[in-house]
DNA sequence: AATGAATGAGGATTCATTCAT
DNA sequence: CATGAATGAATCCTCATTCAT
């Protein structure tokens, strides 16, 4: 398997470093060889294309990114308690990684459509998250019963996205963390009973 | 004023067909020159140069975008009514144009860093928009007063703006403004009382 | 005639001034234009292309130079007097006028092969006047009598010119006059008999 | 060392000879790309841009045109002599070597002024080498202790290009080395003792 | 596996010239 | 005579990818 070589892994983050320092259109294949140490041509041994390397950053950080969360929120026992740790954990995880949420709040969303899209479907597991939390919740009746779930789910992630987005823009100045109770407190309330 | 003339229209209307059309990359200034029925040279009468162009776009139609927005919710008494207004009325406009819509929600943000902070700049008035809502609101005792309202306005946003890039994505394939009373009321809950 | 016409004059001494000021390649037709105080398409009421322009402004330049220089001459009596006079005068009238002598040193020269070719028939007359002063000074026996009188005519013309060329890119910081009569003994004694 | 490199040399090779076929403005990178047999992107493995290409070629060119005078004058005695080998290698080198005389003598003097600075500087140790020649010549009393050294390295470089360069224009169709005597008997008599 | 020199397609912009008014 | 808006041809350079070593 791939990923387990050394140089795989020492590409993807030379990919996310490049990036993140660079900004999206001036991170050149040559650059990200150079700051992984390896010769141009090896990129092509272990990606097809430049696409690829991107494509991997992205599954790469996400994978564990979602995985982290899933098993974060796997021991709680409601909805509620499980949306609070999964805002916690998005915006903890990227609080901790500046190089990590430049690359994937900016930069990345730079690329071309058919590139957005692949990211869309590494996205999905995360968004598979976020639909287990709205279906317990709706269960145990913290939701309203009428919740159209995918809508839901859409203002779940871009609240959370725009938040983040709107940090990463401001420099990190402020401490993202901070902000998940309200944030909370804002989508429990807008999910649950009609007044 | 160069906004009188017709070719500078014509030239506008050109770019958000080929830039939907094509996608951001593929948008040579000779395409939109040829779809504007102009020469390429009569382009740089009218802009300065192709990021011109762009930022253009985003103003003429946000500006409009904005500006029926603003007119439609200045007649209403209070801000659950105008937060249901602008949320329809986003939806709407976006909805009646799909072309701007796909550049609006997903080409124009493939641009370079520069053009962004640019086009963030234009959005400015909208979100304006939305503060002035928001202190409305809460005057009104509709939000709760110890609200953090630059986190509402980016949970407001946030939420409009990832419900329209999904309609994008799927191309426009389901009613956009039939989500609007949903929309608003989980806004609505969601920035009112604790429980 | 057309040079009667005020316009064509204005258009001259235009070119002159925008040519000093902005070099050869930055002069375009419609700085020209602006300068003179007329349309870009009134230029080709008076000159059938931009090289027209060019050449007509080394055409008349050239001719009031060559012009004066022949008159000045043509009073004194003998091949030495009348060197010294045309290296007076030569040094004399490009020190009157900056831009002409930016123009003609430096800037002209920038043009094209065939442009400069039309150039070298303008100073035709020029080297003619040289010519002449050999042809007499070697009646005089002033000049030894087996000389070349073109790799004369060149050495005298190549002196000369290299001498203004300098004086121009040395930004006319000394007073060019002054050199003559040093340059006029080069001359006589270099072309005078052999030892 | 660049300089070693093969593709160097055919690049420059290839400058020079798409220059003197095709003159100064006509000679695209592309075209110089084909004669020197390799893809334009090569060329940029070399040089920085197109500008860097004809420094390079004026630089590597007038670089052995000088360093085999200076070599060749070495040997000699007296200022006189030098004077002499100089004058004869300066035609000859540019007789032997049609294409470069073209390229120097015409095409490069259509650069625009930043890059004729950068070849005068590159010239700078031509003159110094003449400027020796004065020092020495004027120390064994073969030219005149009140020498104006500045106007005298003037005269003799200008007399020499002057007469290069309408051998050039005339399409080198005369013998030019052949002039060099007479060229030599005009400098020396110049710049010997006054009458 | 690894290298890195070589490749070559692709596009924004300028400006001399025209011609309808 | 005069205008000036419109035209459209023409080119340098970058960088993802290849392949001989």
């Amino acid at each position: 398997m791939r990923k387990k070589k050394p140089k795989y892994n020492q590409i993807i983050e030379a990919a996310v470093e490049v990036i993140a320092e660079n900004g999206y259109h001036a991170s050149q294949v040559s650059k990200i060889a150079k700051k992984a140490g390896v010769a141009d041509g090896t990129i092509y041994l272990y990606f097809n294309n430049k696409e690829d390397i991107l494509i991997s950053v992205f599954e790469e950080k996400m994978g564990q990114f979602i995985e982290k969360i899933a098993l974060g929120i796997s021991k709680l026992r409601n909805a509620e308690e499980k949306l609070f740790k999964l805002i916690e954990m998005h915006f903890h995880q990227l609080s901790e990684d500046h190089n990590l949420a430049i690359v994937t709040q900016l930069e990345l969303r730079q690329s071309n459509t058919d590139l957005r899209l692949k990211i869309n479907q590494i996205l999905k597991p995360y968004l598979t998250v976020i639909d287990d939390i709205i279906v317990e919740g709706t269960r145990e009746n913290v939701f309203r019963d009428d919740l159209n779930s995918l809508l839901a789910r859409q203002m779940i992630f871009g609240t959370l996205d725009e938040i983040v987005t709107n940090w990463v823009m401001k420099e990190q100045k402020y401490d993202l963390v901070r902000e998940a109770p309200e944030v909370h407190a804002f989508i429990i309330n807008g999910l649950s009973a009609k007044k």
